[in-house]
DNA sequence: ATTCATGCAAAGCCTTTGCATTTGT
DNA sequence: ACAAATGCAAAGGCTTTGCATGAAT
């Protein structure tokens, strides 16, 4: 399966779940979910507005794009990612995407990256048992310098 | 010891640190510095603005809020927390006040509670080795439903 | 006496909202 | 046709900055 083909997937999925909740389909949130599926890693709310106009023959609003991201984090097909810096980021939800993956974040160039590790969802998967919070979601993120600010 | 000389010595240790970095000290930074002593975990602005506002003959301004925290941070007295809510928190960093704890969220009510485990950090700490980044920092923050909010 | 610290008010910046228009069903 | 989706512009809310005043060395 080619990466493409798996990406419109999510994209295609996205929108017939919102279509199930009695959603309509739009050019904007289309875009903006194509836009989403081929990340690897999360974006800002600039980012996103930034990538669409260079894209889309018709740029997509800044409140569309503000608009669309909140109404699929509460469909639970878009996260939040809290890196730290100046603004949120969003990205496709662990549980939509089929992927789970944390964050390290360059706080030199602000670059960020994806990455998973097994012994630490097992130990945040243990830990949630002791903990007086019924656990539904975690976020890590690693802050340091990357191989470029660190030389 | 006593809690209170427990906590009012690393607000004396921080003050010092600045002192020593060429401030001079001020009534608005040193109550600032008294209420992060005294706390358990993260505080926002607005409530360090409050709890100023209430204890102190005073009031510290807004402004100062920002600009003493932002002199703490870069002192790193104090760490930014990042809970997904809708305002940042601070806190006196792991590193000054010789504690290391990450964050429990209630997304119910928005208690914020502090949590620590030796697995976890070890786990960190293990593959902070391994990912491309020379890691300083990290944060955890576990979203969920506290017991009040949960039953 | 200098120079930093602080308060007040205004400005900034990201984000959200109101309203009119376009588009999907 | 009706209601949702979108664009534009204005408003909001948290944070930062400019400038004048007060305090520390």
């Amino acid at each position: 399966m080619s990466k493409d083909s798996h990406t419109e997937a999510w994209a295609d999925r996205a929108e017939a779940t919102l279509a199930a909740a009695g959603h309509r389909r739009g050019g904007a949130r289309r875009a903006l979910l194509e836009l989403l599926a081929e990340q690897r890693c999360a974006l800002t709310a600039a980012e996103i507005e930034d990538a669409l106009r260079e894209r889309s023959p018709r740029p997509v609003s800044r409140a569309s794009v503000y608009r669309i991201l909140d109404e699929l984090e509460r469909a639970g097909l878009v996260a939040r990612v809290e890196t730290g810096q100046a603004m949120v980021r969003y990205e496709r939800s662990h549980a939509s995407a089929g992927e789970h993956h944390h964050h390290l974040v360059c706080d030199g160039c602000g670059v960020v990256m994806p990455f998973a590790d097994e012994a630490l969802e097992r130990a945040i998967d243990e830990l949630s048992e002791r903990v007086p919070l019924a656990v539904s979601e975690h976020e890590i993120v690693l802050h340091g310098a990357c191989r470029a600010c660190a030389s």
